[in-house]
DNA sequence: CATGAATGAGCTTTCATTCAT
DNA sequence: CATGAATGAAAGCTCATTCAT
C-alpha cells in the first residue's frame, strides 16, 4: 500500500480523503472500510508497518562493540536509509506528530525506533570517551532534527523523480558535521 | 489574531475550521470572509506578518563585521528566539510547508529568512576561514533541522505553559554543538 | 413544517431520509442542518410543538365542576380532536415512543398531556362517586389504548383523504363503551 | 430465533442491522442470506410463525358453547397470554404495522388472528342478547387497543425484567373494564 | 462596513446484499 | 450447504463560501 502513503504525504491526513485513496489504489472505499476502522486506523497501520521495518535496521546499527562515536555515525546513516527508502511515510510520520500523540502504540514506537537509541548512544559515548558529555535532550533533537531535515529536504525536492537521492553521501556529510562541528579546530 | 495562529496550530490547516476560528476570536464568519479572500489567504496574513517581523531580527544578527562563525551563532540565536517569541506560527510555517509551496511570496520569503542568510554565512565563513568548507546544502539543512527541531520539541512539549522554554540556553547549546561537534577533540 | 411530519408519519424516523424531507419541503438539507441540531432533533421541534398546541386543549377539557365522569368524556374527545387535527405527528409520536424515551423534555411532555390528566380524572372520579374505583395503572392504559387505537385506525385508513373522519362521533362511541361497558345492564 | 426478535425490538426494523443479528445469533450474515430472501423475510418469517402460534391460542378462547360475553373475556385473556409469552414478537408486529401492510399475508392473517375473531363475536353477542348492539368497527378497535396498550406497557416497564407480568391478572381487569364500563350502574 | 442566514459540494461511514470458494 | 470477503448505493452531516440586508 505504498500507493495510500503517496496520497497521505501528498495531502496530509485531513486533506486526503478516502475516495482519493480509494481512487489511487482501485479499492473502493467500502472495501478500505471493510479492512480498516476508519481512517485514522489505515494511517496508524501504515506507519506500524513502517516503524517494524526501520526498526530491525535501527537495532543492528547500534550494535556491536564499537565506539559510541562510530555506532552514531551508523544509526545516522540507518535513519537517512530509512528515509529514502519510503519517503512517502517517512513526511507522513513526521508531518502528522500531532494526531500520533493520540496513537499510544504508534506513539512509544517513534520513541523506541528514534528517540531511545540515540539517547543511549549518547549516554555510552560519554562513559567511553568517544564523545563530549553534552545535555541528552538537547543533543538528541539537534541530531534528529539534523538527519531528519537533511533527508526531507532531499525527498520533496526530488518530488517523486526516480534516484531521488544517495542516503550515503548525505548521511555522510551530516555525520562529519555534527560529529566533528563546522568550526575548524 | 495570535488566537488564529493558535487554532491553526492545533487543529493544523484543514482541521481547522473558519467556524471554530470564528468562535476563538469572537469574529462572524461572515466578516472574516468579508477581511480575507478565503481561509488560504488568512494562514498567508498570519505568516507574512511573522516572516516579516523575523526577517528584522535575523538580519540584525548577521550584519556586523564579527567573523562568519560569530555571526552563525547569532543567527541561531535569533532563529531559537522567533520561534520561542510567536510558536504557534512557527509551528503552522513548519506543518504546512506543502501547502506553502503554493503560495510563492510566503515561499520565497521563508528562502530569504532562513535559507539565504544561513547559505550566505557559510560562504563567508569560508572565506574568512571561521567556518570549514562543507557542502552548502547540507549544512544548511543541518544547521536549521537543528535549531528547528530543539525548538519544536520544547514548544510542542510546553503545551501551552507559561514559561514555555528559555531560547537563549536552547540556542547556546545548540550552537555549541553544530559549531564544534560532539567528538572530543 | 407539516409535510415534514407526513415523511416522518410515512417512512417511520429511520427511514424518513434528511434527503427526502429536503425534497418533500423544498430546503437543501444544509439549511435543514443550519436550523437543526440534527435528525433526532427535528424530530423533537414537530412533537414539542404538537404537543404544547395539544396540552390547551387537553387542559380546557379537564377543567370545570362537573363531575368527573362528564370530564372524562370531554378528555376522550379532545384525545381524539388532536389526534384528527394533525394525524402525521401523532402518527409520529405513536411510532417512536422507544426514541422519544431518550428525549426526556418530550417524554415528560407526553406523561404531562396524556396520562397525568387521565390518572387524574381517575382518582377524582372515585372521589365524587362517578367512576368505579378501578386500578388506576391499567384504566388509564386501557382508555389511553382504545381513544388512540380507535383513532388511529381511522387515520391509517383513510390514507390523506380530505374528511378523514369525523373525532366527535368516533370519541362519542368510543366514550360509551369506555365508560358504560358493552354488556347490558 | 427468539434473539432475533428481540434485536428487532430493541432497535426497530430500521435500526436493526443485519449484522447486528449475525453477531446477537452467532449465524454469519451470508448464511443468514442463505436462508432468507432478505431483511424483509427474516421480519416476516418470525411474524408468521408468532401468528401461527397465536391464531390456536385465540381459537381456542372463543370455541365453546359459552355466551359471547364469556368467551369475550377468554379472547382477552388469550391476547394478553400471547403478548407476555413472546413479547418482543409483539412489539414488532405492533410497531412495524406500516411495513407490514405491505406484506399482504402477514397482514391477513393479523386480521384473521385479531381482529376477526372479535367482530365475529360482537355479533354473535348482539344476537345471543349477551353483548349491546355497538357499531362492530369502532368496538374492535377499542377493545384491541386496551388489552394491546396495558399489555405492551407492562411489557415495556419490565423491560426484560424475568417475571415481566401476570397476563391473568391485567386481562382480568382490563376485561372488567371493557365489559362493565367504569361508570357505576 | 458588517453580518445572519443560507447552501452546493463533498466527506466519512454504514449497510444490505452478492459471490467465489 | 455455508461463509469470508467484497462492494454499490446511499445516508447523515460538515464546511467554505456567498449574499441580501
Amino acid at each position: 500500500m505504498r500507493v495510500t502513503a503517496e496520497v497521505f504525504a501528498e495531502h496530509g491526513f485531513d486533506g486526503a480523503t478516502i475516495s482519493a485513496i480509494s481512487k489511487a489504489t482501485g479499492v473502493p472505499t467500502s472495501t478500505i472500510y471493510y479492512n480498516f476502522d476508519g481512517k485514522l486506523e489505515i494511517l496508524a497501520f501504515l506507519l506500524r508497518a513502517w516503524l517494524n521495518r526501520t526498526s530491525v535496521v535501527v537495532q543492528e546499527a547500534v550494535a556491536g562493540a564499537d565506539s559510541a562515536a562510530v555506532r552514531l555515525a551508523r544509526l545516522i546513516d540507518a535513519h537517512m536509509y530509512s528515509m529514502a527508502h519510503d519517503p512517502s511515510t517517512f513526511q507522513v510520520l513526521f508531518a502528522e506528530q500531532g494526531r500520533i500523540g493520540r496513537l499510544p502504540d504508534v506513539s512509544d514506537a517513534v520513541q523506541e525506533v528514534f528517540h531511545r537509541p540515540l539517547a543511549e548512544l549518547l549516554v555510552q559515548g560519554a562513559a567511553d570517551g568517544s564523545l563530549k558529555d553534552v545535555t541528552v535532550e538537547t543533543a538528541t533533537s539537534v541530531i534528529y532534527g539534523a538527519v531528519t531535515f537533511s533527508g526531507l529536504r532531499r525527498i520533496v525536492t526530488s518530488d517523486g523523480a526516480v534516484p531521488a537521492f544517495d542516503p550515503g553521501l548525505v548521511s555522510a556529510e551530516v555525520g562529519e558535521i555534527v560529529l566533528k562541528g563546522i568550526v575548524p579546530e
